[in-house]
DNA sequence: TGAGAACATGTTATCGATACCAGCGTGGAC
DNA sequence: GTCCACGCTGGTATCGATAACATGTTCTCA
């Protein structure tokens, strides 16, 4: 039997454009530019258009818009991951440089994965985004060739790849890291350990890791007390393990240097919980200068490499790229430097 | 003088569909039946059109396809700040509960105003997500009209609210304050101090005080000492100073309970910091169970609640509601429990 | 062997907006 | 008084895909 209080599908359907045109008295292109800033319309008519969306409680449709004006308004970014304060401050930095452009963010995360980035690319360009903002500048071949294939501005940011792909707005996790070390050997230090992840997939992390060991070459001091410890990104807790397997190797380490603020509050937390005196028993120094580096007890040393603005940068170069694709390749770097603090 | 060296404008166009089908000898329906995981297309067919797309580097446009389906595949969230690590687990667990569903989170953050959120929810239902996900109970008439009005799924998370537009995933942050209260209350401690922020912006910052008075009416303990301090969210620096201004109004109080573990930890590093013993000297808790509450040194004593599965289960519930928009109103309540380590 | 199911593919209309061009009325210049 | 410019509005085609239906083919079983 069939269900005869079923009613027919009494779908309520959201009011269209077309609606809003008719209980206005005017055509759908009026209503259109009625709903665009710079859209040529009188007053009047723009009353009575805005009076009749308020009634129907008509809401512009863009994917529609989209497919006729072949423009999406979306700015597409991927970061290595959300919780992480540092990219997110980027994320922050992105958004709020598109505010008032009518461009909206499409944000992903690859957890530090190049693989899981090509497949964040793919169904980001399936959304066909005006432009695209990438962490890093490894990338697997078919990535690369999307965003080629693509046509769209692409920003490289968080480092200064070799082999760009678009813009770039970032800095030398080498060099950065190679100033925070010639810093602190320039205090005296000369026994230097270096805390990061285990494997390659956190290129930045490696490239930090590069810098220790090749400032420390430069000064003509050592640079064998590495701890690889747990898959990036190394968490808080991580760093306080790595820490004792450093002492436990090389009791007589002055200075480790984390590759994150993240592992180096867990390494300072761990030593004072030990009873240890940093810096005096062992310094211990960051990289990221987030929050917590500021007001730790001691204070943490770190290298501060202004997120945000990485962000909000990229987003600016993005915008410019849209409106003039001729713009070219450019490279932004943008500034670090090392904060000193208590820690080391 | 007109630039004589000019050419055409040579935009390069993306490939069609049409295109594909073209290539590969069939119709834009068979290709588009061949891109979805349950079309019906012979092995053979499927091959020559994957050829085909992968010989022009095809890449299925959402935007147009979500136009004739009426499905666009987005699902829209909001959370207070994409910087505080509680959220941004809650976006992840969304993220992740989204996974393999086809549906992509449009993430926006309204920075603890329910006007800015007013705004994002009017843009995001420019892009017609299929359902929506808001961190708490409190909007603007006009927006929840707008919620109403879209007809779509909403769930509303961190929160029970009174008045709930659609379903519920959330936890009562008073109850989660005043458990905390009673717990540490039956570790003896008398003279409570509440920090938070100045406004009532942040509604759970808000109930949670209330829970915090609540709970000490009821056990006959004054609740009088609150220091309200900065705009929220209170960050680490604010909670440093608001600890200080705790101690100068009422230099015996036995604990200071904080609305949130960032406040808490700056409290906590700030107490250290002036040679104070915690909890011997005084007591310090916290809110959210952040990852730096779990190793800070003295642990800081706070109150999980269980963020990344309150995105995991608000993704789910909505999945659920947009197949069966029958669903009807459900409220989840998400469990919260007190973490009892060494700083109260 | 023929009817009908099951499968594979094509045809047409359509989603909801905007680009592009045309038209119409008003006002100022000469 | 005529003409043209300008301001405002409308008509039509179109963006690129998919829904719905139609068609043709093969297979199954009485």
């Amino acid at each position: 039997m069939a269900k005869a209080t079923d009613g027919p599908p009494t779908e309520i359907l959201m009011p269209t454009m077309a609606d809003v045109a008719r209980r206005a008295g005017v055509s759908t292109m009026t209503v259109s530019r009625a709903l665009k800033e710079d859209g040529v319309v009188s007053k009047a008519t723009r009353e009575r258009i805005l009076a009749a969306i308020d009634e129907l409680g008509y809401v512009l449709d863009l994917s529609a818009g989209a497919l006729s004006s072949k423009r999406t308004g979306f700015i597409a970014a991927i970061v290595p991951s959300i919780n992480n304060s540092n990219f997110s401050d980027t994320a922050r930095g992105i958004t709020d440089g598109l505010a008032g452009t009518g461009l909206h963010l499409l944000l992903g995360y690859n957890d530090y994965s190049v693989e899981q980035e090509e497949v964040l690319i793919e169904a980001m360009l399936r959304r066909r985004p005006e432009g695209i903002i990438l962490t890093g500048g490894s990338h697997t071949p078919r990535a690369r060739k999307m965003l080629t294939n693509a046509g769209i501005p692409v920003v490289e940011t968080w480092d200064v790849p070799t082999n760009p792909i678009g813009q770039v707005v970032g800095f030398s996790n080498e060099e950065a890291m190679a100033l925070l070390v010639k810093t602190l050997a320039a205090k005296g230090y000369k026994k230097f350990g270096y805390i990061g992840g285990t494997t390659d997939r956190d290129t930045r992390g490696s490239q930090r890791r590069a810098g220790f060991q090749q400032a420390l070459g430069e000064l003509g001091l050592p640079a064998d007390r590495l701890i690889s410890f747990g898959v990036p990104p190394i968490s808080i807790e991580q760093g306080g393990q790595a820490i004792v397997a450093m002492l436990e190797q090389w009791p007589d380490t002055e200075v480790a240097i984390c590759v994150s603020d993240l592992s180096a509050f867990g390494a300072l937390m761990e030593c004072v919980r030990r009873g240890m005196k940093v810096p005096e028993d062992i310094a211990i120094a960051g990289f990221g200068n987030y929050e917590i580096a500021a007001w730790s007890h001691p204070r943490l040393t770190t290298v501060d490499v202004d997120c945000y603005n990485m962000g909000r940068l990229a987003a600016d170069k993005l915008r410019a790229a849209i409106a003039n694709p001729a713009s070219g390749k450019g490279i932004v770097l943008t500034p670090f430097r090392v904060v000193d603090r208590e820690s080391a």
